[in-house]
DNA sequence: TCAATCCGTATC
DNA sequence: ATACGGATTGAC
């Protein structure tokens, strides 16, 4: 038994007899009320066994609240390996793993189970990449190969998933995959739709579709009458019957890693998952992640990209202009901010009634600190964590170990000179609105998101990830205020403008501009100019591995009240090596932020570690929890 | 010497 | 949380 308590010293099986009318119902994997400590509480059956170790008496579970074994072993298992290495408890992970019950859903007679899929699966597409057509025929013969795909600019992704998880089913083994929001679901669903002809082969599984619902299909999942499974992070726990494959599109997008204590990573959770099943493993993207690099340099996967020359073909023109090289002689074009260049390719595009995209940074966006001359973040001396500025005029000091840095240099430049603004995205988009004058503007950000727009003279102003799709692809797609990406607060910066100019660009039509406003040496630049998502993946994981960030080492970061979080640390027998950095004052008032660093192969005596002093701080009663967070996106 | 109470600990 | 056991304290 696994019982329903938050309490990380109650993370273990409990044993329980069951009472004889309950043999048959309860099956591993069932809910299950027990009796525990005076109370009621829920719990799943992990096994059934003939004896129990336990010295003391048994107590009888109080009854099976439903016979339908929602937790398979290998979900379990799964579930299990998590909680370890997020240093969580499993039944935290199973809140995550498993939907909330729905009774009403339970009963409904089971769908019928659709025939067996048998179609042909058009993989020809994969052939443009190198080892592409490898890896569905591996996929084909049930083997289980593992790839970093990275995606043409263009290409229809979706598609190419539905075609790998096909081929999966074709040779009988279930898939699945997992993107970051609805509109990428929606997406997949639909080419799956198209794929294998038609729906019952596959459910979708969010949050968003209602809890009665969303159990609905997870119970068409559990019962094995759907082998391909899509849906958002929480789906990478989907009790797939005979899985073959594992998909995770766009791994870099943030909304894949969860909320909720202890939040994984959906792409860790699937990794984790393709070596327990032995199944294969697809994490692709238009851009890569230093983590996607991490697989390929160490050998766990193999690099599906394409040949140069294929690149050549579907390559988008892509043009920068330096921040400096704004009009002078052209009044419209100054009030908006916008270099000749830009300013010329959206007149153009709307001359030829094609909609015009404008990325923008999003409103209330705060970068960090950064070289004011070439832009390269301000980093701490002692530990490379990120400066901050106090106020206007302060000392800046490291938001990591809180040591000031008075005498910053920067190590790329050698100025002096810092900044830390950016330019309101609101107020671009109502410039635009001036500089022309006969065009209708629209926006797609957080509080109003367009799916797509007509082919017509628009201009779009989106702020990264709400791009809507243009019917025949923009004309021109204008990328500004591209400094503040790259002085992100956090470490992806880099990698997190590059994978968002990538997904921008990625909707201009065959051949139209896209114009970057940032200076063409910065290194992200760069990548976008050669459409080289991987020179710079590796770029970067070679420079976290000399800052010691994640992915070449483990951190966790442990926030609370300082009394808390120190408790914590003296409790924790750290495992060798390990490297403890701050405090620093943490988002929530009164609260601070420490970070424990260590390799990568200390990481699972880490979390350990951790997990078992805050046991021993919540056996005592210790009043203020202390959030643990293992290579948490935010490292701030 | 006994019972009421407090504290720490385990929870099958 | 809550229930239990052992230690502690206070009144007879």
């Amino acid at each position: 038994m696994c019982v329903d308590s938050p309490l990380p010293h109650l993370d273990r099986p409990f044993d329980y007899q069951v009472p004889a009318e309950a043999a048959a119902a309860a099956q591993p994997g069932t809910r299950v009320k027990v009796r525990f400590s005076g109370q009621l509480i829920d719990g799943f059956v992990l096994e059934r066994a003939a004896g129990s170790d336990h010295e003391g008496k048994l107590s009888f579970l109080d009854k099976v609240v439903s016979p339908e074994p929602v937790l398979t072993p290998r979900v379990a298992r799964l579930a299990r390996e998590v909680a370890d290495r997020y240093a969580g408890t499993l039944s935290d992970v199973l809140r995550l793993a498993i939907p909330p019950r729905h009774a009403r859903a339970e009963a409904a007679p089971p769908a019928e189970p659709p025939p067996p899929f048998t179609a042909a699966v058009d993989g020809l597409a994969w052939h443009r990449y190198v080892a592409g057509a490898a890896l569905l025929r591996a996929l084909a013969d049930g083997r289980a190969p593992r790839a970093v795909w990275t995606a043409l600019p263009g290409e229809d992704w979706p598609a190419r998933l539905a075609a790998a998880a096909a081929t999966s089913l074709a040779a009988g083994r279930g898939a699945l995959i997992v993107v970051a929001d609805a509109r990428d679901l929606d997406r997949l669903d639909a080419a799956l739709l198209r794929v294998l002809g038609g729906p019952g082969h596959h459910v979708a599984l969010s949050a968003a579709a209602g809890p009665s619902e969303r159990y609905k299909r997870f119970l068409a999942v559990a019962r094995g009458s759907a082998r391909i499974v899509i849906g958002t992070r929480a789906a990478a726990f989907a009790p797939v019957a005979d899985l073959g494959l594992v998909a995770i599109w766009d791994d870099g997008d943030d909304l894949h890693s969860d909320q909720r204590a202890p939040y994984p990573h959906a792409r860790q959770v699937l990794l984790a998952r393709a070596e327990l099943e032995h199944c294969a493993a697809i994490v692709g993207g238009f851009g890569r992640t230093a983590e996607a690099q991490q697989l390929i340099e160490t050998g766990w996967a193999i690099e599906v990209g394409a040949t140069r020359e294929e690149l050549r073909r579907s390559m988008p023109r892509v043009v920068t202009v330096g921040e400096q090289e704004r009009a002078r002689d052209n009044a419209q074009a100054a009030a908006a901010r916008l270099p000749t260049l830009a300013w010329r390719a959206a007149r153009d595009a709307l001359n030829a009634g094609a909609p015009v995209l404008i990325q923008v940074p999003r409103r209330g966006y705060l970068p960090a600190v950064a070289c004011a001359d070439c832009f390269t973040p301000a980093r701490c001396a002692v530990c490379s964590g990120p400066l901050a500025l106090p106020a206007a005029h302060g000392v800046p000091s490291c938001r990591w170990c809180g040591r000031p840095a008075a005498d910053h240099a920067c190590p790329q430049c050698g100025r002096r000179r810092l900044r830390a603004a950016v330019v309101g995205a609101r107020r671009t988009a109502e410039e635009l609105a001036r500089a022309f004058p006969d065009t209708p503007v629209r926006t797609s950000g957080r509080d109003g998101i367009l799916t797509s727009v007509p082919g017509e003279a628009t201009l779009v102003v989106s702020t990264p990830g709400a791009e809507p799709l243009a019917d025949g692809g923009f004309g021109a797609v204008l990328l500004l205020d591209a400094w503040a990406f790259l002085t992100r607060a956090d470490l992806r910066g880099t990698e997190e403008a590059l994978r968002r100019w990538f997904a921008a660009a990625a909707l201009a039509r065959p051949g139209a501009p896209v114009v970057v406003v940032a200076d063409g040496g910065l290194v992200a630049v760069q990548a976008l100019l050669r459409f080289d998502p991987a020179w710079l993946a590796a770029r970067e994981l070679a420079e976290r591995r000399e800052l010691g960030f994640p992915p070449a080492v483990r951190i966790a970061a442990l926030t609370g009240p300082p009394a808390a979080v120190a408790e914590l640390l003296s409790l924790a027998e750290l495992p060798p090596g390990a490297e403890v950095l701050g405090p620093v004052p943490a988002a929530e008032e009164g609260h601070e932020r420490m970070l424990v660093r260590t390799t990568r192969s200390a990481g699972k005596a880490l979390a350990l570690a951790l997990k078992t002093a805050a046991g021993a701080r919540s056996v005592r009663k210790a009043a203020d929890p202390v959030k643990i967070q293992v290579d948490p996106l935010d490292l701030l």
